[in-house]
DNA sequence: CGAATTATTTTTTTTGTTGAATTATACCTG
DNA sequence: CAGGTATAATTCAACAAAAAAAATAATTCG
C-alpha cells in the first residue's frame, strides 16, 4: 500500500513523489518506469512526470534497451533508469580511536577513493576535530585526484551520542568535552554539508542503502567495535528513541548484579563482551603474563587454552542472551550481525547463533533470518557514505522543487 | 510538522484528511475548527469542509458557543467540536480464564453497561467461544436495555498471539487448538463486524485513547495478569514485529541459565515474576504450609515473613532489570505500568522503580518518564473497547468516501 | 508488412487544497 | 447604542497534482 505523502504547506508538494521514486530506482539499480509505478502504486502518468524532471536535474540516466529480461519479447521495450553515478561525489568518514577513515563514493555507491589519516592521540578538542576532518577530507581528495569543491556532503561517524537531526554531540568518546554543536562549527569551516550520525546507525544505514537490507523495511543491525552497537530500523527509518539514545544494546543488563561496566553500572552486556572487559577478566583470573592484547588471547583460545576459552565463551553466552532479548522484544524479520574476523569466531559463531535460536519465543512462523556480514575495515566508512548519500540526495531532491519554479 | 498523507488508488483520497481531523477531535475531547487546523496543519477551508461531511453524518457535533476559554475574549467565538457519543455503540470483550467481561460504550467512549460471564473452564474448542461471545454480547445488552443490533463493532481481546490484522489466532491459552480463523467464525456467526487483539496491545491502545498516552506518540504499556505482556507504540502505531509476536517481554531473559518458564526456555522474566513462579519459588523454599493462593503469600509478606518477602524481593529485582532493558533499547518517552492492586505492592514500588532508574543508560537529558496507572478492574475490557473503537471509526469514515459520491 | 503487444508520453478530467474575500458574531468604546 | 475592531467560520475561484483515457512509440510475431 504505497502512500504518496504531502506536505499541506511546503512550497513543495511533489517532493515527497519525487523521494519516492528516486529511492525506488537507488534501490533496485535499475529499472523501468513501469516498474517504478507499480512498486510506488503511482500511476505511469506520474511517473514519466517525476522521472523527465530527475533525468533534467541530472540525478539519473537512462540505460538504453533494457538488457534482455527473461520471459517478456514482445512489446515496446523498457528502458531502465538509473542513478547517475556523476551526479555527486560524496564523502563518508569514520572517527574511530586510532585513525580517521575516509572514503569518497559515487553517487551510485561505487568507491573512487580511500584515505587514512593516523590520529595524534584518541581524544580530542572540537577545534582540532574540525581541523583533523578539514586535513582528512583534503587528503582523500588530493589521493583521488579531486577537489574539496567537488564533494557535494560528507557522512560523518563518531562513537557516543549523537543528535543526527541537529548535527549536535552529547557525547562522544572522541572529544573531551559534551555538548558539542560540531555540526555547526564544521559548517562554519568547510563549504560542505555535513551529515552526522552515531557508527552503529550508520552501519544500519549502509545496510539499508549497500548491504544485506535493501529490501527490508524493518530490521536490526548489531556492531561490535570497542563497544556494542545497535541500529534499529523500523518502517525504514532509523529508529532514535525520544531522547536519541535508544538501542543501548550494550547497555542492557545480562547478570543481576553483575561485572563493573566502564558506565558505572553493573551486569551491562558490554561488561562482558567488550575489549576491556575480556582482558579485565584473563588478569583476574590469574594470567601468567599480565594480558593486554586481545589478540594474542583470542589466539590462545583457538590453541585450546582453558582458561582463554572459557573467557571467549562466557563472553558468547551472555551475548546470546542479549541478542534473544532484543529479537524478543522486536521480532525484526531480519537481524544483520555485522563485524571484523575476530568477531565472527566468538561472538558469531555458530553455537552462539544455536544458543540465540534456543532463547527466542517460538511460535508456528520461522524465526527471524540472523544473517551475518562479514564486511572489510571500510565498513564505519561506508556507513558514513551512506549517511551522506541520504542527505545529499534529500537536500538536492528538495532544492529541484524551488528551482523548477 | 502534520503531513496529509494521500493513497494513491484508493476509491477515496480524503480518506486521510477525515482520519486526521476526526482523530484530533477524539483526542482533545473539545476543539474548535481553528485549532484543529492549527493542530493538523490543514488550511481552515478544509477543515470547514472536513468537518461538514462529518456533521452530516452524525459522527460529530457541534457545543455552541464554546464555553469560556481564558484569554480571548473579542471575536466571534468558536464553536467547539465534540465526537457524537450517540453514534456508535462499541462493545469490549476480553475472554481471561475466569469469565468474559463485557463493556459497553458510547462513541465517546462512556460507559453504558458492564457485563461478567463466568466461564465454565478456562480452555475451550473455537466453537465454543463463538457461542460464549454470543451470550456474552446477548447478557451485556439484556443489562443494559440495548439491542445486539445496535452494536455497531467489538473489540475482542485475548492472551495469546493474535494476527490483529487478520483477526487470526495463532495461539491462545483460551483456546483448545492452534491457528482459528476465529474472526471468520465470529463474522459468520453474529452480525456485528469484529476487531481482535492481543491483551497487552488492547491495554496500550486503551492508554492511547482514553488514558495517560492521549497526546504521545511512543509508548511502552507494561501489563501484568497470569504473564507479563508488553505494548509498544511507535509513531502513534501500535508496533507489532514482523511475525506478529513481538513485545514478548515476559520471556525476554534476565538469568543466563535460570528458572524454568512454562514456555519450555530458561531464565524468563516471567519464570521469576508470573503467578505460578511465585508460587513455585514459596514451595520450593519449604513453605510451612503448602502454597497455592498468591494472595496469601502476598499478605504473608506485606506481614514481614521473611521468606515470603524475599520472594517478592527478588521478583522485583528481576522485573526492574527487565524494565531497564527495554528503556534502553527504546528509550521510550513515557512507560506505562497498568495493573492492578497487589501487583503495585510489589512490582510497581518505589523501590523497584528506583532500581529500575538506575539501570538505564545515563544521559544529560531527563530520564523516561515512567507512570504507574492504577485501572479498575475493567481494564483490560476496556482496552478492548478501544480496540473496537478505533475499527469501527475507521470503516465509518472510510465508508463516508463511499457514500459521498 | 500489418497485427498484436507492451511501454511511455500526452491530453483531459477529476479531485482536493488553499488563499483571499466574505460573512458571522462577538466585545469595546465613546 | 452605533460603529469599530477582533476573531472564527465559510465561500469560492484558482491552482496543483495525480489518475484515467487516449495517443504514440517501439518492438515481435505471423
Amino acid at each position: 500500500m504505497a502512500v504518496i505523502q504531502r506536505t499541506s504547506q511546503g512550497i513543495d508538494q511533489r517532493e515527497i513523489g519525487r523521494q519516492q521514486v528516486f529511492e525506488a530506482i537507488r534501490k533496485s539499480g535499475r529499472i523501468a518506469r513501469i516498474d517504478i509505478a507499480r512498486e510506488t502504486q503511482v500511476s505511469p502518468a506520474t511517473v514519466t512526470a517525476i522521472t523527465a524532471e530527475l533525468l533534467t536535474a541530472g540525478l539519473i540516466e537512462e540505460i538504453s534497451p533494457d538488457s534482455d529480461r527473461p520471459g517478456a519479447k514482445r512489446g515496446r521495450p523498457r528502458v531502465a533508469l538509473k542513478v547517475r553515478g556523476d551526479a555527486h561525489l560524496i564523502a563518508g568518514m569514520k572517527i574511530s580511536d586510532r585513525s580517521a577513515t575516509v572514503i569518497l563514493v559515487d553517487f551510485e555507491g561505487n568507491t573512487v577513493g580511500e584515505y587514512d589519516h593516523e590520529l595524534p592521540g584518541p581524544v580530542m578538542s572540537p577545534e582540532e576535530m574540525v581541523s583533523l576532518v578539514r586535513r582528512a577530507l583534503d587528503g582523500a581528495c588530493r589521493a583521488a585526484g579531486r577537489r574539496l569543491a567537488d564533494i557535494s556532503g560528507v557522512g560523518l561517524g563518531l562513537a557516543g551520542l549523537i543528535d543526527a537531526a541537529r548535527n549536535f554531540v552529547h557525547w562522544s568518546p572522541s572529544l573531551d568535552q559534551r555538548n558539542v554543536e560540531l555540526g555547526l562549527m564544521l559548517s562554519d569551516a568547510l563549504p560542505v554539508p555535513f551529515f552526522m550520525d552515531n557508527d552503529a546507525n550508520l552501519v544500519a544505514k549502509a545496510e539499508q542503502l549497500f548491504g544485506q537490507a535493501r529490501n527490508v523495511s524493518d530490521f536490526i543491525v548489531i556492531t561490535i567495535e570497542q563497544g556494542v552497537g545497535m541500529g534499529i530500523v523500523i518502517d525504514s527509518k532509523i529508529y532514535r528513541g525520544e531522547r536519541g539514545c535508544g538501542a543501548e544494546f550494550g547497555h542492557t543488563k545480562v547478570q543481576l548484579d553483575g561485572a563493573l561496566c566502564r558506565c558505572g553500572q553493573r551486569g551491562c552486556l558490554e561488561a562482558y563482551v567488550g575489549d576491556y572487559a575480556l582482558l579485565r577478566e584473563a588478569n583476574i583470573r590469574g594470567s601468567a603474563q599480565p594480558e593486554d592484547d586481545l589478540s594474542a588471547l583470542h589466539a590462545r583460545a583457538k590453541a585450546g587454552d582453558a582458561m582463554a576459552r572459557s573467557i571467549f565463551d562466557r563472553a558468547g553466552r551472555m551475548f546470546a542472551m542479549g541478542l534473544a532479548n532484543v529479537i524478543n522484544i522486536f521480532d525484526p524479520s531480519l537481524v544483520i550481525l555485522s563485524g571484523e574476523q575476530m568477531t565472527f569466531d566468538f561472538l558469531y559463531s555458530e553455537e552462539v547463533l544455536n544458543r540465540v535460536k534456543a532463547s527466542v519465543v517460538q511460535v508456528d512462523a520461522p524465526l527471524p533470518e540472523i544473517r551475518v556480514h562479514k564486511w572489510g575495515d571500510l565498513m564505519w566508512a561506508k556507513g558514513a557514505a551512506a549517511c551522506g548519500m541520504e542527505g545529499v540526495s534529500e537536500l538536492t531532491i528538495r532544492s529541484l522543487a524551488t528551482n523548477a519554479a
